[in-house]
DNA sequence: GTCTATATAGTGATAGAC
DNA sequence: GTCTATCACTATATAGAC
């Protein structure tokens, strides 16, 4: 079959970022050489510095395409589902589960080391978590009318802590998976959204 | 004056891991060399080698050393004020002020990074943290008896609860600070404890 | 004088750049 | 594929404490 050059392109393209998401994830960006991404991808680091100018550019271009992704992953789980406690569940389990390797998480604080300590990371990232920040406050406010129950703060630091409360026990959790208990992260969201669990029941028995 | 080689020797290994904390935390492990650890800290890599056998047992080291530590900063704040709002503040606080050259949450990252991949760093480090919870719960424990709020959940996942919310807004706050305000990540901590605005407003004009 | 903490000066391997 | 720099690491030398 014949393929443009278009489409030899962005295929290099997409195995070299798949390939290095993998293993920036599992080793680390420094860990890895130009050379064992290019590899991995089936091709050469030629082809590497020809698309994103070095290991440095392929991070960044990375960076663009987890942002679609992840925000959809993360945000699915709430958006999908109707019951309150099966979304909350659900954004947990988007975070802890064993997706891409179990590396989900390792990435996005690769990712989020990166950032701190360099704008040109930095910034792109903070616009992504503005905008899961966003979405979430979006969803939070359409739940908290619908549902009667109003939102104790703004949607927007509501969703600031709503993702908080689920990165750093994700966070504790990949260490040490007992000591997090997922029943527990869900009942910590109900609070953070008002919800006691007296009115949550109340209200699950009649909707 | 004269010194003991016990003296000289101590104050190499200090010397080195405080130039570690610093390197690591700006640059990242792999990004650092171990001659410019030993340079930053007046020595050569010779004595690096002597005392800790290699760059991955100076951070297994530097783990130690910073354990101690970061779980003593963190608690400060809650054990010694006594005013909740205070206590809670303090906490975000000590996560949040740039102490140590604003590195300090880059440093915890690194190591949770590196502790995450590698169990000889994610096991000591896993205890730390379960340290860390234990003794967040049991002051936790402590105030909900005085004051007579009962804790929602169990001491250990409050302490989660408590410890994540603060992780995770922290990392928010870095790349993006004034979109995690510290008053209603403090809000926020008080909903995890059970305290409604209403509730808590009247525990302080009666206490 | 002897011991040992630290310094010096390398080794082979491998990185990124072009 | 080649080149240069730099990596982690080590073998040996020095210098200071007992």
């Amino acid at each position: 079959m014949a393929r443009t050059q278009d489409q030899r392109r962005a295929e290099t393209r997409a195995r070299l970022i798949d390939a290095a998401a993998d293993l920036f994830a599992r080793k680390g960006f420094h860990a890895v050489s130009a050379e064992a991404v290019a590899g991995a991808a089936d091709r050469t680091t030629g082809a590497l510095y020809n698309h994103f100018g070095g290991k440095e550019g392929l991070l960044l271009a990375l960076l663009e395409v987890w942002k679609e992704q992840t925000a959809a992953e993360l945000l699915a789980g709430f958006e999908e589902v109707t019951e309150l406690d099966e979304r909350l569940a659900a954004m947990f389990g988007a975070l802890t589960r064993d997706s891409r390797g179990g590396s989900w998480l390792l990435l996005e604080m690769e990712l989020w080391l990166h950032g701190a300590r360099d704008p040109a990371i930095g910034e792109p990232l903070a616009r992504r978590y503005a905008d899961v920040r966003a979405r979430l406050a979006e969803g939070l406010s359409d739940w908290a009318e619908a549902a009667g129950v109003p939102l104790r703060r703004s949607p927007e630091q509501t969703a600031a802590g709503v993702l908080g409360l689920l990165i750093g026990c994700a966070v504790q959790h990949r260490l040490d998976p007992p000591a997090v208990e997922a029943r527990a992260v869900a009942e910590n969201l109900r609070d953070l959204l008002g919800l006691t669990q007296a009115i949550s029941e109340v209200g699950m028995r009649s909707p």
